[in-house]
RNA sequence: GCGCCCGUAGCUCAGAUGGAUAGAGUGUUGGUUUCCGAAGCCAAAGGUCACUGGUUCGACUCCAGUCGGGCGCACCA
C-alpha cells in the first residue's frame, strides 16, 4: 500500500516550487488551490499567475506558461491547461481519488481530523443559562452549537474544555428561592401572595411540593406580615420583589439558604440531565459564587483599581470601559455595596486565563452583543490580550408549528422547553436542525418538518445513506477489515469519482468549520456525501459476480459509511444501521 | 438617534482566503422499482444575489451610502 498524498498540499507544493523556479520571487503571494464549479475547468485550479501579473507587470497567461513549464512531474496529475484570464487548470488521474479509500479504511474514526489547533488549549463556555427554570428552545440552539463546535475543534487539534457557567450568586436565584418558598406557603394553607413577576412555572410548585412532603410545615410562616406593605409597591413590582426577598431572608433566617440551595440543586440537576439526554456534556460546571468565595472578584477589582481603571461616582464604582471602545463606563460595585454581574464576569474571564487556556470561546445569545466591548475592555485593562477571547453569537430560534410562530417567555411560564422539543422531534432531528443554519443567522425551526418521518426531512436523508450501506455490507456478510486491501483501480465511473471527490473534500470542510467556528458546514457536507452515495447506489450494483470490482465498491461504501459516521458523531447525531 | 447582525429561486437557506456560466432542499411539472431498502434516483421550470456608487484583470463576497428587517443601548443577568 502506497502512502496517501494530500491533493491540495501536494498541488500547492508543486506550484510553489514551479513559481520559484520560473519567475523567482513569490513574497506575499500565497499559492491558492481552488475547486472550480465547472467540471471543464479541471479538478483543481490555481490563480497564482493572475496574482503575480500585477507585481511583475507581466501577461498572466504568459506567466502561467512559464510556471507550467517548471512544474515537476506528479503521479496524480493527468494534464494541465491554461484557461480564461490566466487560470491554471489541473486534471487528475482517477488514482488521485482512489487512493482515499484505503486511507479512510486505515484511519477510520480519525479520518477528517486536522492539526489546525496545534495542540493549543481552548475553553468553550456555552449554555450557561440561569438555573432558575427548565432550558427552553433558545438554550437548545446554544447547546447544540457549542457541543458541535467543541467537537469540531477537538477534531482540529485543539485541547478542548467544555464549561457551563452557573449563575448561582445573583438576584435571579433569590427570586427563585423566594418563589419556591411562596409556593410552599400555599401548600401550608396560607393565602397566596404570589406576585406576577416571580417564577410562574409549574416546576416551582413541584419543588414546593417536594419540600412540603419532606418537611411538612417546618418552614411555614403567616403571610400576613408580608402583605402589610404590599400596596406601597403597587407601581414598583421589582421593588416589591426585593422587599419580599429581604423579608424571606429575615423571616427564614438560617433556613433561607436551604430554600436557595434546594432550588439551585434541583434546577441544576434538571438542566444537567436534560443536556445529557441531548448528548451535551460539560467538563466543568463553574460556580459564580465560587468567584466571591475564593476572593477573585475582590482581587480583580484591586488590579483594576491599581491600574487606575476605576473611579467613584454617585456612590458607585465605575470601570472606565470607554477607554476601550465601549459606549459608556460601567458600574462594577453598586451604591448599595453589592457587586454587579459584570464584576464577577471580569473575574471569571481573568480566572479562565489564569487557568492557562490559550484561547477562550464564549457562546452568547445575540441579544448580549452590546456586552462584548466591556468584557474585552476589562481584559485589556488588566494587561491581558483581548484577542484571546472570541465571542460567538447565536441568534434566536423561532419555532413554527402549522406555519405559525410559537412564542415563549420564561417568566410567564408559557415557554416551549428543550425537553418538550426533544420529546416531539427527537434528539437527532433537534441537533441537526439547530446546526443546519449559520449560528449568527436567525433560525426558523419547523417542528412539523423536523418530526416528519418522510423524505422531506433532511436528517433522515443522511441517516438513510448510512443505513443503506450497513444493509449492503450485512448482506455481503464479509469482514470489512479485509476491504482495506481491495484493489480500487477500477473505481472510475462518474458516480464513483463524484463520491470520492466528496469524501476527499471532507477534511477541508472540518478545517473550515473550525476556522470559521461554523459546524453547519459539516451538516452541508454530509448532505452532499449522502446525495453522492444515493446516486451511486442507484447507478451501480455492489453485490456482483466480479469479485475484484465487488470488493472495490464495497470498500468505497465502507469508507463512505465511516465518513458519514464521523460527521454525524461530530454533530451529536446517531448513525443508525437500520431505520 | 447610536452600535452590532442580516437582505441570494415561490418558501427555508448554503455559497471556506474575491475567480470563470449562481447552489441545495422544499414546492410545481414529468419520468423512474422482475435487481443490494423508492425515507431513493433522473430531468424540467424557477434569479436585476435589496438598491446605488466605489476599489480591480475579476465582486454575492471588500468599502461607502440608501432602503428594509432583527437585536442591543441598566447601579438586570
Amino acid at each position: 500500500m502506497t502512502t496517501y498524498i494530500d491533493i491540495e498540499n501536494h498541488l500547492s507544493a508543486l506550484l510553489g516550487y514551479a513559481v520559484r523556479e520560473s519567475v523567482g520571487q513569490t513574497d506575499g503571494i500565497s499559492i491558492e488551490i481552488e475547486r472550480p464549479r465547472e467540471a471543464s475547468h479541471g479538478d483543481y485550479a490555481c490563480n497564482v499567475a493572475m496574482k503575480l501579473a500585477r507585481a511583475l507587470r507581466a501577461n498572466p497567461r504568459q506567466l502561467a506558461q512559464q510556471i507550467l513549464a517548471a512544474l515537476p512531474a506528479s503521479p496524480l496529475i493527468a494534464r494541465t491547461e491554461i484557461a480564461g484570464a490566466g487560470f491554471i487548470n489541473i486534471f487528475l488521474h482517477a488514482a488521485a481519488w482512489q487512493q482515499l479509500v484505503p486511507h479512510i479504511l486505515g484511519l477510520t474514526s480519525t479520518f477528517g481530523h486536522n492539526t489546525l489547533g496545534q495542540n493549543r488549549s481552548v475553553l468553550v463556555e456555552f449554555v450557561s443559562a440561569n438555573p432558575t427554570g427548565p432550558l427552553h428552545v433558545g438554550h437548545g440552539r446554544g447547546a447544540a452549537y457549542g457541543a458541535s463546535l467543541a467537537n469540531v475543534l477537538a477534531a482540529s487539534g485543539y485541547r478542548v474544555s467544555r464549561e457551563y457557567y452557573v449563575n448561582d450568586a445573583g438576584r435571579q436565584m433569590d427570586i427563585l428561592a423566594l418563589s419556591t418558598w411562596l409556593r410552599y406557603l400555599e401548600q401550608c394553607g396560607e393565602p397566596s401572595i404570589f406576585p406576577g413577576n416571580a417564577y410562574q412555572g409549574d416546576y416551582v410548585r413541584h419543588m414546593a411540593n417536594a419540600i412540603f412532603n419532606q418537611h411538612g410545615d417546618r418552614y411555614c410562616h403567616p403571610t400576613a406580615a408580608l402583605t402589610a406593605q404590599a400596596p406601597a409597591f403597587a407601581d414598583e413590582p421589582d421593588a416589591h420583589l426585593d422587599y419580599l426577598i429581604s423579608e424571606a431572608k429575615r423571616i427564614l433566617a438560617n433556613d433561607y439558604p436551604y430554600f436557595h440551595a434546594f432550588a439551585l440543586n434541583e434546577q441544576l440537576a434538571d438542566c444537567r440531565n436534560d443536556l445529557n439526554e441531548f448528548g451535551v456534556v460539560f467538563d466543568e460546571w463553574f460556580s459564580e459564587q465560587s468567584l466571591y468565595d475564593s476572593g477573585i472578584v475582590q482581587r480583580t477589582l484591586d488590579v483594576l483599581e491599581a491600574n487606575g481603571q476605576l473611579y467613584e461616582q454617585d456612590g458607585a464604582r465605575w470601570f472606565r470601559s470607554t477607554r476601550y471602545g465601549d459606549e459608556k463606563d460601567r458600574v462594577v460595585q453598586r451604591e448599595n455595596g453589592l457587586f454587579t454581574y459584570f464584576a464577577s464576569d471580569i473575574a471569571y474571564h481573568l480566572n479562565k486565563l489564569e487557568r492557562g487556556f490559550d484561547e477562550l470561546i464564549d457562546i452568547w445569545g445575540a441579544d448580549h452583543h452590546g456586552y462584548i466591548p466591556r468584557v474585552k475592555g476589562a481584559l485589556e485593562a488588566m494587561g491581558r490580550n483581548p484577542d484571546q477571547l472570541i465571542i460567538a453569537l447565536v441568534q434566536f430560534a423561532v419555532l413554527y408549528r402549522n406555519g405559525q410562530k410559537a412564542a415563549m417567555s420564561t417568566r410567564s411560564g408559557e415557554f416551549v422547553t428543550l425537553r418538550e422539543l426533544r420529546a416531539e422531534v427527537g434528539n437527532d432531528a433537534a441537533r441537526f436542525f439547530y446546526v443546519l443554519r449559520k449560528s449568527d443567522q436567525h433560525l426558523d425551526f419547523d417542528l412539523d418538518l423536523a418530526k416528519s418521518r418522510s423524505n422531506e426531512n433532511p436528517v433522515y436523508y443522511i441517516q438513510y445513506a448510512h443505513a443503506r450501506i450497513c444493509r449492503v455490507l450485512t448482506q455481503w456478510g464479509g469482514d470489512t477489515q479485509t476491504l482495506a486491501d481491495a484493489d480500487v483501480t477500477r473505481l472510475d465511473s462518474p458516480s464513483e469519482i463524484d463520491l470520492l471527490r466528496q469524501l476527499t473534500n471532507y477534511p477541508a470542510v472540518v478545517a473550515a468549520a473550525a476556522r470559521e467556528l461554523s459546524p453547519h458546514l459539516i451538516a452541508y457536507a454530509l448532505k452532499d456525501i449522502a446525495a453522492a452515495l444515493h446516486t451511486y447506489y442507484n447507478a451501480e450494483q455492489f453485490l456482483i459476480e466480479d469479485i475484484v470490482l465487488r470488493h472495490a465498491r464495497l470498500a468505497l461504501i465502507s469508507a463512505t459509511r465511516i465518513v458519514l459516521n464521523n460527521g454525524l458523531t461530530m454533530l451529536g447525531i446517531s448513525s443508525p444501521e437500520q431505520m
